[in-house]
This record gives structure tokens, sequence and C-alpha cells, in this order.
DNA sequence: TGTCCACAGGAAATACGGGGGT
DNA sequence: ACCCCCGTATTTCCTGTGGACA
């Protein structure tokens, strides 16, 4: 017993003295509050980081300042280049501004950014003015809309309304976008300003044409992110987060121009650093270039894995099939032996097995998720047929039909 | 040159499930 | 509480296709 409490303390002692990380919340924006988050992003414009944008946006509200009411505003951008907080950010100080102005304004966040139908987001529109207690259902959506505008029927200065990922409504989309866009404006004497946000550009294409011709918006993109800007965003985080000296010259370019050259996403690029953290501190070892690219392929790995158990059990049970029929080896199968294969595993865990066009179809969708890759191959009399190839890394494949077998027996 | 294999993949029909209206 | 409707997943049906082989 004794030789195990001194191991483990040895252990802690050695974890503390190799210690990596100072604040591991800065490295997870979901751990920070609104404030902080707004503090980090802060340094993060004063280094010029997203200037134009902010340049563009102090442009669309400067009328607001001078008493006049300019018009709806659309933001695009991927996800991760900072739409939501910088708009945020940049509504509290122009609410700040206003107040020393004795100007009226009033500002909600509106967040969809998990999709819900049109009586969601309408409902929680309401809670966030305070309409209403949240409702389940025995209501009509012309309830909650009467219950809405009723709630700003005393207000009299400017609404700013931050639609977040707009076009995350489900069903009734029309409805919806009708409400904010036409008939709220005409019921409530406030000036109201929409600012909406969507990852898609071509997002007001499937909108009511009645609804687009009367939106009339200004717009505004967001480029994905650069090396040079991820490099200021990596470091500002690291100041925080890490210990200083522990990253090895380099590191933060290294990820920089990682992240810039395939997603310009500042979340996944500190996610990256956050995992490299993780691995030195694992191994006693400052964050040094080869531990980034093992975090690289760890993400990865992650990636896969983590895709493939929210996965629909379908779609896992292609996954199992190919892995079955190539035999891990990296030689190539057809459509056919890939199908068989399946409705064998089908049988094997009870899964009511899907029709061939059905499989044809689970198979391009795991091709786009690259976790197979295939190719059509005529020969000749002989047919035409997919020619799928397993290309991942030996381990990722293990991993992968370990969990299925453990998802296997589940049920749904 | 025509045939025919073994599928691909589009279109329409159908089954299904969950949320909203009443 | 119940039913209806709508979006989505799957099936059914079908036409298309590149090249080996006769």
């Amino acid at each position: 017993m004794e030789n195990v409490r001194s191991k483990i303390v040895s252990q802690i002692q050695h974890m503390v003295r190799h210690a990596v990380v100072r604040d591991r919340r800065f490295l997870d924006d979901e751990q920070l509050i609104r404030s902080e988050q707004l503090e980090v992003l802060e340094e993060i414009f004063n280094a010029n980081v997203r200037d134009t944008e902010i340049r563009e946006l102090s442009s669309h509200f400067a009328p607001v300042l001078r008493g006049d009411h300019p018009c709806h505003l659309a933001v695009w951008g991927k996800t991760g280049t900072g739409k939501t907080l910088t708009c945020l950010y940049f509504l509290n100080l122009l609410a700040e501004m206003c107040k020393g102005k004795d100007i009226q304004i009033r500002h909600e966040h509106l967040d969809l950014s998990t999709p819900r139908p049109c009586f969601r987001a309408l409902n929680d529109l309401a809670c966030l003015l305070g309409a209403s207690r949240r409702v389940k259902k025995g209501i009509s959506l012309e309830e909650l809309m009467v219950r809405i505008e009723a709630s700003l029927a005393r207000y009299k200065g400017i609404f700013v309304l931050f639609v977040d990922e707009c076009d995350h409504v489900r069903r009734d989309r029309d409805t919806f976008m009708t409400f904010l866009v036409r008939r709220l404006p005409q019921q409530i004497p406030s000036k109201l300003i929409l600012v909406l946000t969507s990852n898609r550009l071509d997002w007001p294409d499937q909108l009511d044409p009645r609804v687009k011709s009367f939106l009339k918006i200004n717009e505004l993109i967001f480029k994905p992110y650069d090396a040079v800007d991820l490099q200021q965003i990596l470091g500002i985080r690291a100041d925080k987060a890490l210990l200083p000296g522990i990253l090895a010259a380099g590191v933060i370019e290294k990820i920089a121009g990682l992240a810039s050259r395939d997603h310009g996403d500042a979340r996944k690029a500190v996610a990256l650093l956050a995992k490299s953290a993780y691995l030195a501190e694992k191994a006693g070892t400052s964050i040094t270039m080869a531990l980034v690219d093992q975090a690289v392929s760890e993400l990865d790995q992650d990636r896969y894995l983590s895709l493939l158990r929210t996965a629909p059990r379908q779609l896992q049970a292609a996954m199992a099939a190919v892995i079955h029929a190539t035999n891990g080896s990296d030689s190539t199968v057809g459509t056919g032996e890939a199908y068989d294969s399946y409705r064998s595993f089908c049988t094997r865990t009870d899964l009511p097995p899907l029709t061939g066009r059905a499989f044809g179809d689970l198979l391009n969708e795991l091709d786009t998720y690259s976790l197979i890759r295939t190719r059509i191959l005529s020969r000749g009399r002989y047919g035409r047929s997919r020619q799928i190839t397993l290309d991942l890394p030996e381990n990722v494949i293990t991993r992968i039909s370990e969990t299925l077998d453990q998802n296997a027996g589940l049920p749904r």
C-alpha cells in the first residue's frame, strides 16, 4: 500500500513540476463566461484583427448616433470566424455610446445555433423579451406573436434584434421571417433593426420572394481568419492559458499555418493548441513541434470516432461492413461484396437491412466524410461497380471497428 | 458493331415519426 | 388527448453507362 501511495505522490509532484497549463478555461470558450469571452475578444481586436469588419459595422450603425434609422444587416461567415462574438461586442459598445448621447437603444440576442422549428424560435424570443414564460404547446403561433408585440408596445427607442444563425429555423421559416420583417415593424412603435447571421451565402434564396423583396439589407462578410490573424489569437490565448516558456519556438506559427490552410476556424485552431498542451503535460515536456503533429493526428482520429459514434446506426453498419469486407488490408472491394458483408452484419446485430439502393447512398455519405474512398470502375462485360478503398491509418481503423463492435449490441 | 454485365443514380411512391393545431 | 400534416428516410421503379467479349 505504502509504495502505491508514494508512487501516486511522486506522479503528482512530477505533474506539478512539469505543469504546462495555467488556466485551462482559456483554451475552451465554452468554459468562459460571456464577459470573459468579450475581454479576450477585446485584446484580439486590439491586435487589429477583424478591423475591416468592425469598421463596416460602425459605418452601418453610424446613423443611429445621428438619430437616424439604418436598414437591416446580414452577416455571413463560416463557423469559427467570430461572427457572434464580434457582433455582440459591437452592439454592447454601441449601446454604451448611445447611453452617453441619450439615445434609447436596446438589443437582444436570439441564439438559434441549434436548429429549431418556428414555434420554438418565437417562444425563445418571447422569453427573451419577458413577454411570457416558456410554453410547451397548446398556444398558437399567432398568440406568441401577439405577446411579443405587446411586450414591445410601449418601447419607442431603437430595437436591435440579433438573430444568430437565422437559417436554422426548420419548417415555417417563411412564417418566422415574415413576422420579423413585415409584421413586427408595423405593429410596434420602436425602430426595429435586424441583424441576421448565417453561414450560407445562398440563404436568402430559399426565402419567400415577397419577404425577400421587402427585406432591405446590407451585407457584411466575415472572411476566414488568415495565418497572421490566427497567430495573434493563439498568442493571446497562450499567454492567458499557458505557463510562460513552455512553447517551443515556431509552435504558434505552425498551428496558425495549419489552421488557416484548411479551415481558418479560430475555435479549431485553439482546440489544436489545447490538445498539444494536453499531450505536453502528459509527456512532461514543453510543447514541441512533434507534439503538434501528434495532436493533429489525434484530433483527426477523435473526429472520425465521434463522427461515427453519433452517426445513425445504418451508417455505422455500412462502415463496419466495409472494414469487414476489406478485412483490414488496403485492398479494394466492389459494391456487391460490401453489400453482402453489410447484410450479414445486419443479421448478426439484429438490424433491419436496407436496400441495395440505400446502401449505395450510405457509401456516398461515408465517402464525403472521407472515411472511405470510392471510385466507379467499369470492368467491361463484368459490370460497373464502385471500387471501395479504406485508406485510413491502421490504428484508426482498429479503434473504429472497436467502437462499432461496442455499439453493435445497443438498442436504437 | 452489338450485346450484356452489375451496378450508378434520378424520380416518384411510400412509410414513418414528431410537432402543432384543435 | 387526439388527429393531421409535413419533413425526412427508405423503397420501388427505372433508365443510363463503359468497356470486354463475341
